[in-house]
RNA sequence: GGCGGAGUAGCUCAGUUGGUUAGAGCAGCGGAAUCAUAAUCCGCGUGUCGGGGGUUCAAGUCCCUCCUCCGCUACCA
């Protein structure tokens, strides 16, 4: 049995993420993390929220509550919509847990052994209003290149040239509007990558069967200019990870945090640890660890594509340079954007359908169906309420509840309620066996190789070849002349309903869920064979006529949430 | 500016190492069927494969060049 550690980026804790996040991430992680073990195979699918750094903090102040507490309840909150997604997570954890502070504060140790990491005095801009040190696109003035009053103090939106803070004219604050600004010497940590960077190329190179999208960037950040540069991995914040030298204190160092992108990965592995001591599991080593049994265990990691630097480089580097056997990732599955309706998505102006309003709208199968199907793998994809509409209307209702209708309510009303007896699979049921094999083991490769609008593609064939059984063997028609005939077809019919149960969980679990139930049977075992599979319910056994899989979407509700979502978010 | 991704049917997208008349779904048109959520199934494609040039017996695919859109560009995360 295969053993999967699965990891999605983890959502920020800032907010309710937009449908765009959900996609890029956690969604097709987590169709990856059900088709692993629907297959059978050992699974550990780990999420967590993303809580330092700067926008938490000000998200906090806003909302007016300790930063602690604001955490606590939008970790909360976020973990109810996962739920609401049916994100089937083994573990939620949180990158603020004693676990992830511990072991960050542990990898910086072991770095600070290795001599990989240096003490760098630097300049920082201070405001004395906000009280704070303040990164440098916190900062806005005017361009001195070309006059552009609001460029912000790492770069230039207009004319796109890199800016020092320093170069702006009339800095301020873009939190408090503030021009009391200063410069002020304080002292960092930076992890030095750059003499990894020889280590990292290899490791790299070694990944050809990776997507050019997430080995093209990692190539792109070894190699420019003049190779991979040092980080800077603390910062001077209050909210964060504590700076120690595994538990030792760090001289020098007191008041100030870990960058919240070196201690975000690292919970991945505290994640783990998170879960064990939530009760949830016994040994998160033999997961991470390469000499506790980690040696064969596949990790992949699903993220979008500006998640690529952190997770081929900087993680990496933590990794390797720790000189402990911690699991590598084996493979990173990178995300393009989603759009929305002609332009992005957007948090901070609110333009989209975010987590929590689209499960006010309709159940979590027709987001997942509609985002799976259509997730931007090779290129950015664009979310439009008409394609929504269409697509849902007609691959889960038309195609595929509207089997589960016509199969079971004709059975009903020639047979009952019970599969019937009598007759036997011939050519055309052959021939049909025969097509759902080959088009099934098409499904697993497309899924083992995580290519997702592919496997939706298959998915829905093997739908349509049903509809394509009932049209022309027609056992209503069937029914007239040889009763016994048409009671094989409609056993296979309802066979076929569990069959579809099965293969669909990974994308859509609820109605998975309910035709199980439907058809009165717990037995899930995918489908190795088909043949046998199509007879797993034996005639004489009992089903219900289940309600209606999948209302449409009627023209006056897309066009009302059309509106809706055109504007900000309220 | 640099790097990367993308440009194929009205729409959303497939097109593996260059190889017979460039494909799928949706929409549209025609038909069959009447079990079903007015659902299903079958048939129907004259596309400058973004423009131009080149290599080749052969180019959507390789090379050059130009155009357009998107992302990243190291202190947002």
């Amino acid at each position: 049995m295969a053993r999967h550690l699965i990891t999605s980026a983890i959502p920020y804790i800032n907010g309710i993420k937009h449908l765009g996040n959900l996609v890029g991430s956690q969604l097709p992680a987590d169709l990856f993390a059900r088709y692993q073990r629907g297959r059978g195979n050992e699974v550990l699918f780990l999420c967590a929220t993303d809580e330092h750094g700067t926008p938490a903090e000000l998200a906090a102040a806003k909302a007016g509550k300790p930063v602690a507490e604001y955490c606590a309840e939008m970790h909360d909150v976020q973990a109810e919509i996962a739920k609401g997604f049916r994100l089937s997570f083994d573990h939620f954890g949180r990158s603020s847990s004693p676990e992830n502070h511990r072991l960050t504060q542990h990898f910086a140790g072991q770095l600070a052994k290795a001599g990989l990491i240096r003490e760098v005095i630097e300049k920082q801009m201070y405001s004395h209003a906000d009280g704070r040190f303040l990164p440098d696109r916190y900062i806005e003035g005017t361009c001195p290149n070309c006059g552009f009053d609001s460029a912000r103090g790492d770069q230039c939106d207009n004319c796109t040239k890199q800016l020092d803070p320093t170069d702006l004219i009339n800095p301020h604050s873009t939190i408090s509007g503030s021009t009391d600004l200063e410069q002020r010497e304080t002292k960092h940590l930076y992890l030095c990558q750059s003499q990894m960077r020889d280590q990292l190329q290899a490791w790299i190179d070694s990944k050809t069967d990776w997507p050019i999208l997430t080995t093209s960037i990692a190539k792109k950040w070894l190699n420019d200019g003049d190779g991979l540069q040092d980080r800077g991995i603390t910062r001077d914040l209050d909210w964060g990870i504590p700076v120690k030298n595994g538990t030792e204190d760090w001289p020098g160092m007191e008041g100030k945090v870990f960058y919240v992108w070196f201690d975000a990965p690292i919970e991945y592995i505290a994640c783990a640890q998170e879960w064990v001591d939530a009760g949830k599991g016994t040994d998160w080593e033999r997961w991470w660890r390469t000499d506790k049994g980690a040696d064969d265990v596949t990790y992949t990691q699903f993220m979008g594509k500006d998640n690529v630097p952190f997770h081929t480089l900087s993680f990496p580097a933590t990794i390797l340079g720790s000189g402990e056997p911690w699991k590598l990732v084996d493979y990173i599955k990178s995300f393009n954007y989603l759009n929305y309706d002609g332009g992005q998505f957007s948090t901070s102006r609110g333009r989209g359908v975010f987590m929590d309003q689209a499960l006010e709208l309709l159940p979590a199968d027709y987001w997942r169906w509609w985002l799976l199907s259509h997730a931007p793998e090779s290129s950015d994809a664009e979310f439009t309420w008409e394609n929504f509409q269409t697509s849902v209307n007609k691959d889960l209702a038309d195609v595929l509840g509207n089997f589960v209708s016509r199969i079971t309510k004709f059975c009903r009303s020639k047979f009952g309620e019970t599969v019937p007896q009598g007759g036997e699979y011939g050519a055309q049921e052959q021939a049909l066996i025969a097509e759902l094999t080959t088009r099934i083991r098409a499904y697993e490769d497309h899924m083992q190789n995580m290519e997702v609008r592919k496997s939706a593609q298959e998915l829905r064939a093997i739908w349509v070849a049903g509809n394509e059984y009932l049209q022309s063997t027609a056992p209503w028609s069937t029914f007239k002349t040889d009763p016994a005939q048409a009671a094989a077809q409609v056993r296979l019919g309802l066979n076929l309903i569990r069959l579809y149960a099965v293969l669909s969980a990974p994308f859509i679990p609820d109605a998975s869920a309910a035709l199980l139930a439907a058809m009165q049977t717990k037995d899930d075992t995918w489908p190795d064979d088909v043949a046998g599979a199509l007879a797993a319910l034996p005639a004489g056994h009992a089903f219900t006529v289940p309600e209606v899989l999948f209302a449409k979407i009627a023209d006056e509700d897309r066009e009302d949430w059309q509106q809706r979502f055109a504007g900000v978010r309220t």
